[in-house]
DNA sequence: AAATCGGGGAC
DNA sequence: GTCCCAGATTT
């Protein structure tokens, strides 16, 4: 028998694993390139079990590129909503929409056509071409580069750009002939199910023998990852604003700037304070209400032109991004009346009453199915409609 | 190369 | 608490 090199046994083993151990997952009921590309879109940075109510909700509301493309944003956006990452939904709406006008509604198979759609970086380039087109594309992700550092014993900083470069041409170099989708998911689905970050199942997995790591003693360090630095931490005010009269009943919330963090999404208004140590309660708490509350009352006067009284604190959140780290006081307000015996907070001009401006709404319990809030905002609204009382 | 983009599950 | 997940885009 010809010998066989360890690259070619790791392709032929892990291949022949994949075929008896591959989960029974959505994306895989067929090749259908518009279902593996909304979910390896959906799959960034996200764990399957996370994704799979999602895509099905997905697939059911946009079912063709086409569907897609025609849809408002908004409705895109609230399909995503409670998923992250929003730019995603938006860089996949304008995808569909090149794909409907350019290519006739039909992703072609073709990879510089794919990689030019907005959203589709180099590993989903290779996901798509590789899964829904069989061509030979490598599919680099975090999986892939963790099961090539411990198979290969591979010491590349994982973290660093350049890595994902050059752990690409490996990547590439191992796919069999005519087997790039299976072999592309068997390397993602070894990394998921078998060679794991924390306590690799080395003792099932079907290339031990020849895993440079395992051999050496350290599958456990690798692979090598610099550390991502901490959030930085932001104090922010907000406010629920209740209306009166014909608004009775609704709260204010206002649409976030296009671009961005939560680009497109709702949200309750809130402001950035100034550091204050970061604390909410140095010795002078009332102090820094007061402030909170007069700027959020000039805000919501300036933006939306409605005046406001508030007359308390509903709750502390926070709230964890990647890279920030939101600690929320949020006030409760009244609307101030003309009529009304007490002076309302930031009564400038006194504009027209009870009007906003576009990106600010009113609105009620009945209308949260229209609009997409970001969890934080989702919970604290949630919350306040189901009328839990805080504090 | 580093920062910016969410949220949650596993430990 | 930590890590990181079928990453892409912007600076």
């Amino acid at each position: 028998m010809m010998t066989m090199s360890t690259e070619q046994y790791f392709s032929t083993e892990l291949l022949a694993w994949y075929r008896l151990q591959k989960r029974d997952l959505p994306w895989r009921q067929n090749r259908d390139p518009y279902r593996i590309w909304v979910s390896e879109i959906m799959l960034q940075q996200t764990r399957v079990d996370t994704v799979i109510p999602y895509y099905l909700r997905f697939m059911e509301k946009f079912p063709t590129v086409r569907a897609l493309a025609e849809a408002p944003e908004e409705e895109v956006l609230k399909c995503w909503e409670g998923l992250g990452y929003y730019s995603r939904a938006r860089n996949l709406q304008a995808g569909a929409r090149t794909v409907a006008d350019l290519y006739d509604g039909i992703i072609p198979d073709d990879t510089a056509s794919v990689s030019g759609l907005k959203g589709v970086g180099p590993y989903t380039t290779g996901a798509i071409m590789s899964i829904a087109f069989n061509r030979p594309e490598p599919a680099v992700d975090g999986n892939v580069m963790r099961v090539l550092s411990r198979y290969f014993c591979l010491e590349e900083d994982i973290a660093r750009p350049a890595t994902r470069v050059s752990i690409e041409k490996l990547a590439a170099s191992l796919i069999p002939e005519g087997e790039a989708g299976d072999f592309n998911q068997a390397l993602m689905e070894l990394g998921a199910l078998v060679c794991t970050p924390k306590s690799p199942g080395c003792l099932t997995c079907p290339v031990m023998e020849h895993c440079a790591a395992r051999i050496a003693g350290r599958e456990l360090e690798l692979p090598v990852k610099t550390k991502a630095k901490p959030p930085r931490v932001e104090l922010r005010a907000s406010v629920i604003v209740t209306g009166r009269g014909e608004q009775e009943g609704k709260v204010l919330v206002r649409q976030r700037p296009d671009s961005g963090l939560l680009a497109g999404m709702w949200e309750l208004p809130h402001i950035l304070l100034p550091d204050g140590g970061k604390m909410w309660f140095p010795e002078s708490e009332r102090e820094r209400n007061s402030e909170a509350t007069e700027q959020l009352a000039r805000l919501v006067d300036e933006e939306a032109g409605v005046l406001i009284r508030p007359h308390g604190i509903r709750e502390d959140a926070d709230h964890l991004f990647s890279h920030i780290h939101w600690k929320m006081r949020i006030y409760e307000a009244d609307t101030g009346k003309a009529d009304d015996a007490v002076e309302p907070l930031a009564a400038a001009e006194a504009p027209a009453p009870y009007h906003v401006s576009s990106p600010y709404r009113w609105i009620g319990k009945e209308d949260m199915g229209e609009l997409p809030f970001p969890n934080l905002f989702l919970r604290i609204l949630n919350d306040y409609w189901e009328g839990k009382r805080q504090r």
